[in-house]
RNA sequence: GGGGGCGUGGUGUAGUGGCUAACAUGCGGCCCUGUCAAGGCCGAGAUCGCGGGUUCGAACCCCGUCGCUCCCGCCA
C-alpha cells in the first residue's frame, strides 16, 4: 500500500490508508488507546479499540513517544475529533524504530522547559524535530531556490570554487591549515579570488552558494568556522551601484516567494507577518552614518572614526527602521583602510564599496572591484602583501578583465534576520564553531 | 585574544549563610474517563560543575579550575 501523507487524509474519507511518522502522544485509557501520529504535514489520531486486540494493546502501552511507526487504518470522519475532525480505525501498527525512553528532552514540550541551546545541538536531530526547525529549513530551502531562479533569468552562472587552495589569500590570517600529501593546504575563507577568475574568464556573471571557513575564535551569536556563503560577481559594471540595484532586487524577489509560500506558516509558528523590502534600499554614505550616529548619540571609540562597530550598526538598522519603515540599509564609500585591497578605490582614500546591515546585522560585504593590473598590484602593496604570494591572482588581470564587482552573503544570516532569530546557531543545519565540531 | 554573566533531579527553573533542597515537565505505578494541553492519587530521581578555603554551619561567601553563554575584537 502506498503510503498517504497525514495532510492529505481528508481525501481519504472511508478508505484505508498506510500512514508513517512518529508517536506525538498516546493517551493510553483502559478500553480505548489514542495515538497522535505525526508526520512532516500535520497529525492525526488513532483509535484502537483493545479488546480488538489486546497483545497489540500492551505492546502499544509500551512505546515511547516519538517513536517511529508504520500504521495502516480506515480513516473515518469524525467531527468530534479536534485534531481535523477525522481519525484513523488501527488496523495494523509496525514499529519501524523504537524511542528510548526517556527521550534526552521533549521536543513538543512547554516552551518554558525548552533546554538550552547547547544542549539541543547535542541531540540537533530531536531539535530538528520541532515545528519551528522544521519551517526554518524549508524556508531555507524556498529562498535558495528563488536566488537561483533570480540569478538563471538574468544570465548568470552558477559555480562551483574549490575549498581547498594551496596558498594564503586574502589577509593571510584567519585560515584553516592542513596536511596535503607532501605539503600545505589551506580551506577557502572565501570564493573571492575564484569567482573573480570567472569574470577574467568572459563568464560575465556567475554565483554560488557554498561553505566557506574562518579560522576566528569568535564566540558570538553570529560567527561560525565554516558557514555557507552566497557569492555573486558581475561583469562590465559601471560602479557598485549596479551591483546593490541587482542584490537589493534579488532579495525583493526572495522575500516575496517566501511570503508566498510560507507566510502563513512564518505567521503562525513565528507569530509576525513577513515583510518584501521596498526597493531601492535606503542608503547611507560612510559620512553620512557617521553624522548620524553623532545624532543618535551613539559614541564611536575614536580609533574607529572610518569604520562602524555592531553597536553602531545596530543603531542604524534601528533608526532606519523606524525612520523608513525598512529592514535594509546600504552603507556605502567605505575608507580604503579598513577594505581589501582587491576593492576599487574612489579618490585617495574611499572605496567603491559597501556593505548591507540587515535587522542591524552586517550581512553582506560588496564592492566593485580594481581590475587594473598595474593599480591593484600597487593596492596591494599598500596592503603590506608580498605580490608573490598572489601572484596566480594578480595573473587573472593581464589579458584582459572586464570592469566587474560583487559581493558576499552570509546564508544563515540572512535567515536569521528574516526570521528574527537570536542566534546562528539554530539558523544552520549544523553549527561549527571553535567548541562544536560534533554531531 | 580581552571583558561580563551563568552552572541545583533527565530537562527548565526557585532557593543567595542555619530544611528532610522546592516547583514545573518528563519517567514509573494505580484510579477514572471517546480522550484530545486529558484528569486524579502515589512514587523514583540532585552528595546543588569540580577542587580548595572562610565559618559552629556553605547550593549560598572567597580563591582556583572546567564548561556554557553573551559582548568586544574579526567578520558574513
Amino acid at each position: 500500500m502506498e503510503r498517504t501523507s497525514i495532510g492529505d487524509l481528508r481525501n481519504h474519507i472511508d478508505q484505508t490508508v498506510k500512514v508513517q511518522g512518529w508517536l506525538h502522544v498516546l493517551r493510553d485509557q483502559k478500553k480505548i488507546q489514542f495515538i497522535v501520529l505525526r508526520d512532516r504535514t500535520g497529525q492525526v489520531q488513532i483509535t484502537h479499540w483493545k479488546p480488538n486486540d489486546m497483545p497489540l494493546a500492551e505492546m502499544i502501552s509500551e512505546l515511547g513517544t516519538e517513536s517511529a511507526l508504520t500504521v495502516t487504518g480506515k480513516v473515518v470522519d469524525n467531527p468530534s475529533v479536534k485534531l481535523g475532525g477525522l481519525e484513523i480505525q488501527l488496523e495494523s501498527l509496525v514499529v519501524e524504530n523504537k524511542a528510548e525512553i526517556p527521550l534526552p528532552f521533549e521536543p513538543f514540550g512547554e516552551i518554558d522547559n525548552l533546554p538550552a541551546l547547547d544542549y539541543r545541538l547535542d541531540w540537533r536531530y530531536m531539535d530538528l524535530r520541532r515545528k519551528q526547525n522544521l519551517l526554518l529549513f524549508q524556508v531555507q530551502t524556498t529562498m535558495e531556490h528563488a536566488l537561483r531562479e533570480f540569478w538563471v533569468k538574468n544570465g548568470f552562472m552558477e559555480m562551483h570554487s574549490p575549498k581547498l587552495m594551496g596558498s594564503p589569500s586574502e589577509s593571510g590570517a584567519e585560515l584553516f591549515e592542513l596536511a596535503y600529501f607532501e605539503t600545505k593546504a589551506y580551506l577557502a575563507q572565501s570564493p573571492q579570488f575564484y569567482k573573480q577568475m570567472a569574470m577574467a574568464g568572459g563568464f560575465e556573471k556567475v554565483f554560488e552558494i557554498g561553505p566557506v571557513f574562518r579560522a576566528d575564535p569568535s564566540f558570538t551569536s553570529r560567527h561560525m568556522t565554516e558557514f555557507t556563503s552566497i557569492d555573486m560577481e558581475m561583469s562590465w559594471v559601471e560602479s557598485e551601484e549596479d551591483v546593490m540595484q541587482n542584490q537589493e532586487k534579488m532579495l525583493q524577489y526572495a522575500y516575496q516567494r517566501v511570503k508566498d509560500v510560507h507566510g502563513e506558516e512564518i505567521q503562525e509558528v513565528f507569530g509576525f507577518e513577513l515583510e518584501v523590502p521596498q526597493v531601492p534600499f535606503p542608503r547611507l554614505t560612510m559620512g553620512e552614518a557617521h553624522a548620524l550616529l553623532k545624532e543618535l548619540k551613539y559614541e564611536m571609540p575614536p580609533e574607529k572614526s572610518n569604520d562602524l562597530d555592531p553597536g553602531a550598526e545596530r543603531a542604524i538598522g534601528q533608526y532606519i527602521k523606524e525612520k523608513y519603515n525598512h529592514d535594509f540599509v546600504y552603507i556605502t564609500d567605505w575608507p580604503f583602510a579598513v577594505r581589501p585591497f582587491y576593492h576599487m578605490k574612489r579618490g585617495e582614500n574611499g572605496t567603491r564599496s559597501f556593505d548591507l546591515i540587515a535587522g542591524g546585522l552586517e550581512i553582506t560585504t560588496g564592492a566593485q572591484r580594481e581590475h587594473r593590473y598595474d593599480v591593484l598590484l600597487e593596492q596591494a602593496k599598500e596592503k603590506g602583501l608580498t605580490p608573490e604570494g598572489i601572484s596566480f591572482y594578480l595573473d587573472f588581470f593581464r589579458y584582459g578583465c572586464p570592469p566587474h564587482g560583487g559581493y558576499g552573503m552570509g546564508l544563515s544570516r540572512l535567515l536569521m534576520v528574516m526570521l528574527k532569530l537570536p542566534n546562528i546557531r539554530e539558523t544552520v543545519y549544523l553549527f561549527r564553531g571553535p567548541n562544536r565540531l560534533q554531531p
